[in-house]
DNA sequence: ATGCAGATGCAAATCATTTGCATCTGCATG
DNA sequence: CATGCAGATGCAAATGATTTGCATCTGCAT
């Protein structure tokens, strides 16, 4: 921590996550790391951008792909697009294996952290000799409400 | 069948694939529907594109990318994107439930058609409330040429 | 053989995302 | 605490993928 007059560290607080990472602590990347802290589920730049319009700080549309760009690679946020979806959605890195549970009509998106598949990578790389590095689950359905 | 002088009925034939769909056999269509059959991957639009460019029929982007997406409404083809890239890729649809493989060096797509979560669809059922539909399964690692 | 709904080509528009550049601002240093 | 400068920001323009408007062309039902 490079900030001795800060002195909790905690991955909820903007500062922390940031200064931990070796990233400027600027207002703009601030409001947009806690603005993502407030999604329950990954967003896109765009929508963030609207969200933060209009607050105390705003940010330009530049500096909101640049600072999540950013949190990607310091492991800070991670980026996903769902669906046949072409734009790319972000969220807060909870270091937490997790899949998406999609509606496909109102879009809802439900993290589930249960993983199926944890075994079956072992099996894939005795098979096609691949070194598994990762995985990608998106389940589709209609949520509860959509179904009427 | 509309065409009674085509006397064979075989998705492998693009003749018979459009026609079975109502869409109308242009030699665009024909060449098209024919590069897709080539493939062993889902390939992008621009790169069918350029794969047709030159030959005997050639294709205009334009018709190419409304063509794709017809066949992937009438079920002729299916659409992914796959890693985080944001471009669009189309394939034959081989009515197969599969998922791919997919090396993060070199891009290299394996499919795979054993799946390991339709039991899983289920406990998701029941637990979400959702009604399921369908899955996306996505499996990184690198491919035995490229762990050197 | 023929008319016309639907398909195509072309160019221009759109949408998401990126980049160049001039200006600004954290923050390490004295 | 003042200060310089590397790195961050805003703006506008560029890019890349995909879509659309429109005039022309072409399968195919008749």
């Amino acid at each position: 921590m490079k900030r001795p007059e800060h002195n909790h560290h905690d991955e909820s607080c903007a500062i922390c996550a940031l200064d931990s990472m070796g990233l400027r602590v600027t207002k703009q990347r601030k409001v947009l790391y806690e603005a993502l802290l407030d999604e329950e589920s990954p967003i896109s730049a765009e929508k963030i951008y609207y969200e933060l319009k209009g607050r105390e700080v705003d940010i330009n549309l530049s500096t909101d792909y640049r600072s999540l760009e950013q949190f990607v690679e310091k492991g800070l946020a991670v980026k996903t697009s769902l669906l046949d979806e072409t734009k790319a959605l972000f969220g807060i890195n909870t270091h937490e294996h997790q899949h998406h549970l999609i509606c496909t009509k109102c879009k809802e998106i439900v993290i589930i952290t249960d993983c199926p598949i944890e075994t079956y990578g072992l099996e894939v790389e005795k098979d096609y000799g691949y070194r598994i590095s990762g995985h990608k689950l998106e389940i589709y359905g209609l949520c509860p409400k959509c179904q009427d």
